[in-house]
RNA sequence: GCGGCGGUAGCUCAGGGGUAGAGCACCAGACUGUGGCUCUGGGGGUCGCGGGUUCGAAUCCCGUCCGCCGCCCCA
């Protein structure tokens, strides 16, 4: 038997079906926000992701699907939804400020995990040309309300980088401070050289520092902008929680960061969306100097909380006494599928109207619909309610 | 990429050197035109895959693939 490759997984059926709505409630919601969809491709070139994710993360370093095509061109399954929603706005000279959105799969090559796939979805958005704390503020509602709409229990972080300079400026400062401990553990005496940032999120050692706060370093503009933000997103039902230790994973950020997190998932998961500003890719990948900001949503994680709405389907069950009646059958179903009600039958010849029965409860049907000598003769249908068992002729529909 | 645990019927799992099991699901019957509930019967597995030990391996050993958990990292 031939397999999906590791951390690849199909979904069908109810899976879908939540996928489905998971969906289509960020699609309402963002439609409210005057965006624009976008579809761009998949497989781009490798140079794309080490300019704008960075050359030296852990995304590019070890965990994007690369290889070279026909061509000899080295190319790359991307890792996330930015890098090519932003090469398609300088490349298609796109007129700005708008909002785009998209959806898709996403690739990376990490150790699967339940709700960590090698093929992952994320659905998200990049509002290009828009800057200040309104514009932080708007973006991130756009995430919240999606997931409020979803029924979803989450909690709200943020944090400022405070721009490129400041960030890196804290990351040498928190490394002088770590130097000068000896109770960190194993794992953060060889982060801190490499990675400072990282010894903050450490379970054992994190509780017992007093790190600097970037905040200190933060230019006094982009401080009252943060601050600005957070008093605008309370206003408007958001609430957030400020997380010094916040510092997302993709180089390209410089302002606002957040991660909104889900209460019911464990912690090695629990992370469902994330983003925050960065006003120098566009730059980078050869645009104008724009800002934007962006957030993606991870959609596999949602539909592990997610509880779909239970709506009955009205399916309609088309069932013959006798194989002699197959092609009335068939034709009461066209006239039912002709006026837009979904409907089935057993296609199957030698089924006991018994076994057509049960086919019909099993598959949720709300009408069967009876064809049989007595019907044909009269041109009539009988129609049975599944839930109350109530039985009544009809002529067709 | 590293460490731990696991893989037996479609699903959830028991069995742990001597003929492959249960529950659920599926199929068919139980007053000859009617589902669910109940009863009866039935089909279905090269015990993840490959190698080794053994008279004999689902069972023990090695390898490998896949999954789950942790690390790393992230949605």
């Amino acid at each position: 038997m031939i397999t999906a490759l590791r951390g690849f997984r199909d979904i069908w059926g109810e899976d879908w079906e939540v996928f489905e709505e998971i969906i289509s409630t960020f699609k309402n919601r963002l439609r409210d926000f005057n965006v624009a969809w976008i579809e761009t491709p998949i497989l781009e070139p490798l140079e794309l992701f080490v300019r704008s994710v960075g050359e030296f993360t852990d995304i590019v370093q070890k965990q994007m699907f690369s290889f070279r095509d026909r061509g000899n061109r080295e190319v790359a399954l991307r890792p996330e939804g930015t890098a090519g929603v932003v090469r398609a706005f300088v490349e298609n000279r796109l007129s700005y400020p708008i909002r785009l959105a998209y959806f898709g799969p996403m690739f990376r090559a990490e150790r699967p995990q339940k709700g960590r796939y090698r093929q992952f979805y994320q659905l998200g958005v990049e509002f290009i040309g828009f800057s200040g704390p309104y514009a932080d503020a708007e973006g991130l509602i756009s995430a919240y309300l999606p997931l409020k709409d979803l029924g979803l229990k989450v909690k709200v972080f943020v944090n400022t980088l405070g721009g490129e300079e400041a960030k890196v400026k804290y990351s040498e400062k928190l490394r002088d401070y770590l130097m000068d401990l000896d109770f960190l553990c194993e794992d953060c005496i060889r982060r801190r050289e490499r990675n400072p940032l990282r010894v903050l999120d450490c379970k054992v050692c994190s509780p017992k520092l007093s790190p600097p706060d970037i905040l200190e370093m933060v230019p006094k503009n982009e401080r009252d902008n943060f601050d600005k933000t957070i008093r605008i997103l309370e206003k408007y039902g958001v609430p957030v929680e400020r997380d010094p230790k916040l510092v997302r994973g993709l180089d390209y950020y410089t302002g606002l960061v957040f991660e909104i997190k889900a209460e019911e998932l464990d912690a090695a998961q629990n992370t469902i969306l994330a983003g925050g500003r960065y006003d120098n890719l566009i730059y980078q990948l050869g645009g104008e100097n724009i800002p934007a900001f962006g957030w993606a949503a991870g959609i596999d994680r949602i539909s592990l909380i997610y509880k779909p709405s239970q709506k009955p389907k009205d399916l309609y069950f088309v069932v013959r006494t006798s194989d002699e009646y197959f092609e009335e059958a068939f034709e009461v179903l066209m006239i039912l599928r002709n006026s837009n009600k979904r409907a089935d039958m057993v296609f199957e010849e030698g089924k006991s109207l018994k076994a057509q029965m049960r086919r019909a409860n099993k598959l949720g049907a709300r009408w069967v619909v009876f064809v049989g000598e007595e019907e044909v003769k009269r041109g009539v249908v009988k129609v049975r309610d599944m839930e109350t068992g109530e039985e009544f002729i009809t002529s067709l529909d």
